[in-house]
DNA sequence: TTAATTGCAAATCCTTTGCAGATTC
DNA sequence: GAATCTGCAAAGGATTTGCAATTAA
């Protein structure tokens, strides 16, 4: 498995990064990190390595309202979130019924190597409030 | 419920394009086919339009992968989508579990006016036979 | 009237690409 | 040694913003 291209010690660096963190990062991120780190990585190649690494299912992707591409080292504790689109507040939920169906859904329509992301947005009870009290 | 600012032309003409569509469409979209109906609304104006529906929680939102954001008037025939990252494939998946349990997690906490978006990403049948015999 | 909204174009931000030079196999 | 990969900077594409002119209320 993974027979394509050469391993580089940029590839390899990137890698490590994105598994030290167990939460989503983007690609600007993990570069700043790379280079504060000491690493010598051009930002185009992280964007590449990001890009084969996901190309080949290495890696969770997820691509937030801004349009920022956020990504992480796959099997992580897995979890969702669920996000006020007044505030921002975010809270993470479990989901394990969600986990098998995805499952139950990928197997049926003979798809292989499935990952999955779930965004609950809505109103939390604070900025619910807020808008029956508008002026 | 919704007092904030004034109604335009414009405004009526982005809703309308909008729920004129059962999927998922892009501001850029809309944009072009406001022009083409002889609609005079700039691309600016479109995405501001969209942007306040989107706060409202009027419509839903979807980022694709590529950083494009499409959006489309609620409840609509509500499903989700099961993507292959091999050949960009779509496969339309209802889910009622899912749904029942976007529902519960929201009232458990606190959260009211949810909407939700499912994304499963794999490799279809055709595309995971065509890497088992990569050269 | 008069404050909100529009339209345009310029500005932003993330991401991709072209190409010469460095590097892995 | 030869094909691949990197780095830089320039290009690309979607979205946002400044500001004068327009328009709903």
């Amino acid at each position: 498995m993974s027979s394509e291209g050469r391993t580089t010690r940029q590839q390899v660096a990137v890698r490590a990064a994105l598994d030290s963190s167990a939460e989503f990062v983007s690609a600007q991120q993990l570069h700043a990190e790379l280079r504060a780190a000491g690493e010598r990585v051009g930002l185009a190649t992280v964007y590449r390595a990001l890009g084969k690494m996901s190309e080949g299912g290495e890696v969770d992707v997820l691509v937030r309202p801004d349009g920022e591409t956020l990504y992480r080292s796959c099997s992580s504790g897995h979890h969702h979130h669920l996000i006020c689109r007044g505030c921002g507040t975010t809270v993470e939920v479990a989901a394990p019924s969600v986990e098998r169906w995805a499952r139950d859904v990928a197997e049926r329509e003979g798809f292989s190597d499935v990952s999955h992301t779930v965004e609950l947005v809505g109103l939390c009870r604070a900025c619910s409030q807020a808008v029956d009290m508008a002026p």
